[in-house]
DNA sequence: CCTTTTGTTGGACACCCGCTCAACTGGCCA
DNA sequence: TGGCCAGTTGAGCGGGTGTCCAACAAAAGG
């Protein structure tokens, strides 16, 4: 087994218990136990545990984006885009992802690696929805002054629904969630009311 | 010194070391120390540590949330409310209180005591929303066919922003997120755009 | 074949956690 | 003055943490 092969073992076993406990609960022993190997194989391969849940954060958000990013390119006009975008935000396969997002955000404060690992993957978020919303307004479908300030207010929107549903799990509706953030979007891009929600359904929307 | 009293000097310390380092890393033995006293006494007014913390959350939250209401409540009409509001969301004498937040929205799946008292304080800051959305409508200043939806889409949109300031420090600036916030809250609630940001700045307004 | 290197082990270290409980203190009442 | 008791102490318990490191195994190189 290779050294990177190694690396990648160790960082899918944390990802796993990070799952079931929390990043801040992840323990070494714990990844270890996981992996039918000793303590100190993980620290043979990283310098900190911290650096471990940096990079099981890192891996968990890129795959997530990643997902999400082929799944826009198979679409190709920027309202389909959107609409999917918003359809499947919410979606309950994301929940784990998403409480990785929460525990980042909260740690970012004192763990530098997290931070770091955490901002720039938000603005890779912010990045795919400033693609979308620019080719829109190129295309004429969306009507925007400020696709930036559009691209941010979009996922913050979303982010801000998503913590709801995920930390406080029967505080809002997922469907109900969809429908109020399309709402908001729509007014913002100039788009007719419904457009984003009322678009035939993309493979994996909604939620049950 | 009487038993509330001694229940909320150890809140206060429990707060002040959180503040520190953070709400899921604050111990027993530094609640002690910061209070000058020993461990054994926060077992005998709190049952569990867990209880502690929940507490020490749920007065930040509280306070944070009755100043804000009390400033809202100095002024009249609800565009002014509303622009107050926006424009004191992202003011660094929150982020603290907003660390909190993120905290709790973290542990909130793995802590019951937090995660109640997370969400039913989410939901205060919800309604408040609400009352001024619907005094707006029925005044004439808001065209809203949805209060409830905008509600919950303004504090999720204001709290999505939040976050990247205070996670992420440098991502996003304040006085930008305010005018992407105004933007689109504007369009939502029917005013014209800048109504919220060009309004006589209220006290406490926008951030250095 | 024997050495060297590389990967791996798991016990040990120093420190921290929440929580319990017998012992102690100091003010109040009889 | 003596007894009482709520309030308070802090050592101690069982268990956990990240990290280090001497010892071992196995493959690689001569």
């Amino acid at each position: 087994m290779s050294q990177e092969d190694r690396r990648e073992a160790i960082i899918d076993a944390a990802i796993e218990v990070a799952i079931e406990k929390g990043l801040g609960a992840t323990t070494v022993r714990d990844v270890a136990g996981r992996m039918g190997s000793s303590s100190g194989l993980i620290h043979h391969y990283f310098d900190s545990m911290d650096l471990v849940l940096a990079s099981a954060f890192r891996k968990v958000a890129e795959k997530d984006l990643a997902t999400s990013r082929d799944e826009l390119a198979a679409l190709d006009d920027p309202v389909t885009q959107l609409a999917h975008f918003v359809n499947t935000y919410f979606s309950p396969d994301r929940d784990s992802a998403f409480q990785f997002w929460l525990d980042a955000w909260s740690e970012a404060g004192r763990n530098g690696a997290l931070q770091q690992a955490s901002s720039s993957l938000n603005i890779d978020w912010q990045q795919t929805l400033l693609t979308i919303i620019e080719s829109g307004v190129a295309s004429g479908d969306f009507e925007c002054s400020d696709p930036l300030g559009a691209s941010w207010s979009t996922v913050s929107l979303l982010d801000g629904l998503a913590l709801q549903i995920v930390a406080h799990r029967t505080v809002l509706s997922r469907d109900q969630s969809i429908l109020w953030a399309a709402a908001t979007i729509e007014r913002d891009l100039g788009l007719r009311s419904g457009v984003l929600t009322h678009a035939a359904a993309p493979v994996g929307a909604a939620s049950p």
